[in-house]
DNA sequence: TATTAGCACTCCTATTTGTCGAATGCTATC
DNA sequence: GATAGCATTCGACAAATAGGAGTGCTAATA
């Protein structure tokens, strides 16, 4: 479709204006294309007709277009060879042999954050499908106590509990008992399901105060269920884009990135490493995500990264890539 | 020291100021002192002199200095009476017997950022002086096991653990047993030391794989220890404040709110309920920090909040007193 | 036919200028 | 001591101005 030089003219002004975030003005272009700046206009007009490219106003320089972007990521852009020091810094993190893989994501995501300047997002599997492995009771004193609920693919949670009338150990115990004979094996989801139909029944029968304890771990175990697991480092890189030096922008943003739903959005469906520029995204139309799933035991994460459209394409992919690969 | 039409003025201009955030003219405040507007003047040219208000430029209208603020707060502020929905959303939490009062605090601080538009912090107890209660153990498949530390006070971390060897789970057993049998007890800021000096020694004699296990564990701990227990809400609200309408202000706010040191510096120190305006804290010479300890069994947290200098001193006064008192 | 030089044109940016209104401080008077 | 009145100051806004960066187009050139 694109000649050669149109094919590095538009090379040109992506990568240019990816380093800058100013319009790239034909001028500027004349060495590198080894061509006259009308000439060089005379192609950019073209380009602009074919939607690769903008200006901002109708003397300015030109922008990458959307569109112009989409074409650079899918045919123009080449992987970028790391350096040596971000080889070094993620390197520290795959060879401690003794970090479980959702704690060398973690770490590695929090490394490209600050490599890169974007935001790193790791949207952890849900536990909704893992089953219960053990629940655990340990009283702090007469009245609180903490219950631990482990599932089989490893994810803990905890929380304490308060008991609104004195309950004897012992049918605390009786209680844990019945619930790890009767639920352990049972999917997350279900959980409230089996303690209401199952384990209520037959604790009313021979625990005493079973209401109380019954409620306390039903709220316990809802509570899991419904946690959800996502951290995001170097949220605060996107306020010191250039593009977004206006508060009205700045407040979207950082109000997208509080809202938990939003974010979970987040969740990577397709396979490879996908990059949705601007409106190809459901955060913002300012934003580009680059996003890829990993498997871990046959739970699938998500690993995204958030920067502006004009982000650094071929070294955030290249890094993504190393990541995959290292995790496996 | 201020004659009563003068404490009138002050309190109109540093209510007034929290208000609409713009300086008050002395003809606006003409109906509410029953005087002229030449009469005002004069008494505002008072106490400017004092230095209780200041002029954005030499014919603006006048705004509360620091100071103007630390007399009202001092002598003029009224605790505020609470609207029933104020109350009514607090007392759900309150009456929920079932909840742990580090839950209760959290709630109730995330109502309060709701209620105010602030920024809200709580700042749990640390587990420096926590003694070991528990560790627990369970294998998660051959290579990974989760291990759980549980804490006299209640706390509860957990980690994931890979294993670079295979080890038998009999050795695991021993050496947890071990654990619990030479380390319970101990205040977690000395784990490390007892773990290096009593348990590794003799874990050495009759466990294989020794060393996999110890560093297992050791990282483990040392996790743990250095778990800061931090929980934010409504940060975004401070850039919603119209005094921080530029984005140089807003990145610096944010900055410091990313920053771990700079947030634990919150706790507080002396009794009651504590007013930090502008520079008198230090976290930023344009934001109020309002704090109060809370005691959870012997162990003291912090509770905050952060708006802006013009702040609602007398509601937010009120509302944290509330929780104070229901604390209790 | 592709390239280029040259020029008119557009629009952004920054600076200046002027006007209006909202305040103030001061003075003379009540 | 309180107030009316007036000159004064300054911010906010709009209009005017100048400079510069960049474009599109046309005609000449290789």
């Amino acid at each position: 479709m694109l000649n050669e030089r149109q094919t590095e003219l538009l090379k040109l002004i992506v990568e240019d204006y990816i380093k800058t975030a100013r319009p790239i003005s034909s001028n500027s272009l004349c060495k590198a294309l080894n061509c006259s700046s009308a000439t060089i206009r005379n192609e950019m007009a073209l380009l602009e007709e074919i939607g690769l490219i903008e200006k901002t106003h109708i003397s300015s320089g030109r922008i990458p277009s959307e569109k112009g972007y989409r074409y650079y990521v899918d045919n123009i852009m080449k992987p970028k060879e790391l350096t040596g020091e971000d080889v070094l810094k993620l390197q520290q993190v795959f060879q401690n042999k003794s970090l479980v893989l959702t704690d060398a994501i973690s770490k590695s995501m929090e490394i490209i954050s600050e490599i890169t300047n974007y935001t790193t997002v790791v949207l952890g599997p849900s536990s909704q499908d893992n089953r219960l492995t053990k629940v655990e009771v340990v009283p702090i004193t007469e009245r609180e106590l903490v219950a631990i609920v482990i599932t089989d693919k490893g994810h803990v949670q905890h929380k304490n509990i308060m008991l609104s009338e004195n309950v004897e150990l012992n049918e605390i115990k009786q209680t844990v008992d019945l619930i790890n004979k009767l639920v352990i094996g049972t999917p997350i989801s279900e959980v409230s399901t089996t303690l209401e139909y199952e384990v209520k029944p037959i604790i009313a029968n021979y625990v005493k105060q079973h209401e109380v304890l019954y409620n306390a771990f039903y709220n316990a175990f809802s509570d899991f269920a419904s946690a959800s697991n996502v951290q995001m480092n170097g949220r605060k890189n996107i306020l010191m884009q250039p593009e977004f030096d206006n508060t009205e922008k700045i407040r979207e943003i950082i109000n997208k990135f509080d809202d938990k739903e939003i974010i979970n959005s987040i969740k990577e469906e397709g396979n490879g490493i996908n990059i949705y520029i601007g409106s190809e995204n459901d955060i913002d139309e300012d934003l580009t995500v680059i996003k890829t799933k990993y498997n871990n035991n046959g739970e699938e994460g998500t690993i995204a990264l958030i920067g502006p459209k004009r982000m650094e394409y071929d070294h955030v992919v290249t890094l993504l890539d190393y990541i995959k690969q290292n995790l496996e």
